[in-house]
DNA sequence: TGATATAGTACCGAAATGGTACTATATAGT
DNA sequence: ACTATATAGTACCATTTCGGTACTATATCA
């Protein structure tokens, strides 16, 4: 289906959170997951996923958690959607990595004439997905939100 | 994942078989399968989801088959994706039908502090898809192409 | 009447997704 | 040093979705 994951939602619920903390403070993901009615062990996991991908900073111990690694504006749909569920790809023959129709191995797509407009769309809505980011996300007052 | 599904594919591999047909000429699923190495049986149903949505007309009977119901012009990646895959939601709390976001049940949801983004994103990837149209599909000569 | 082709279902195996559990390791506080 | 806390790293499982098949019924042409 053309749509994210559950996985991915909750990505985005956690790091939104953690874009509204103070400087340098961190939050758990126990703590999160509590606030947010997410399943802590899964939330855990996502964390784990994202914090692999360089998008949190973790901290282990006792107050230990997680922060943004990065400022809100530079991290984008595309990153979160690809660290969870691997890169975007409309359909299986079209590599994330663009350009390279060539590595396209499917019989049907041998003779298929629909790689071509496929892969245009799939290069949209990758850029589109970079368009938005985390701070928009957290602050729906910039440009995004002007439908 | 943020993917068509195989059926989407083979949908709109058969209907860019279709507009290359000569006015008033029939293909066979059979037909169209054969020469795109899709298996026939699935092709059919594909087919067969796509005349009950209006999209096809068939004709049942020996020298039966499908032909378009619509000028390519009128048919968009929006229709033919929701056609095989349902409405699209980019969450599954969120509606195709947009601006009812009262219609979410979730508890996650309840203080979510995605949903109206999430919401806008959704809304802008359904109006991209509806831009692209079979017949930019089939001759991409057009508008799109144009990168 | 027979061959062809769609309509309508029902079904099944495989893969992805959503979710859990367990062990290991690091840190803060006492 | 010990303990509580919290992440790291896996491995695993149940459910759903997806991809694909099969079978019966009906319509049409010759």
């Amino acid at each position: 289906m053309l749509s994210l994951t559950k996985k991915t939602g909750y990505a985005l619920i956690a790091m939104v959170h953690l874009a509204r903390l103070a400087d340098d403070r961190l939050a758990s993901a126990r703590e999160i997951a509590e606030k947010s009615a997410i399943p802590t062990a899964l939330l855990m996991n996502v964390l784990k996923t994202l914090a692999a991908e360089g998008y949190v900073e973790s901290h282990r111990g006792a107050h230990g958690g997680y922060r943004l690694a990065r400022p809100p504006e530079e991290i984008n749909l595309a990153d979160v959607v690809t660290a969870l569920e691997g890169p975007i790809r409309l359909a299986e023959c079209l590599s994330g990595q663009a350009d390279d129709e060539a590595e396209c191995g499917c019989q049907i797509m041998a003779h298929c004439p629909i790689v071509d407009p496929v892969h245009r769309v799939q290069r949209k809505l990758s850029d589109f997905l970079k368009t938005v980011t985390l701070a928009e996300i957290v602050e729906p007052t910039t440009a995004l939100s002007a439908k």
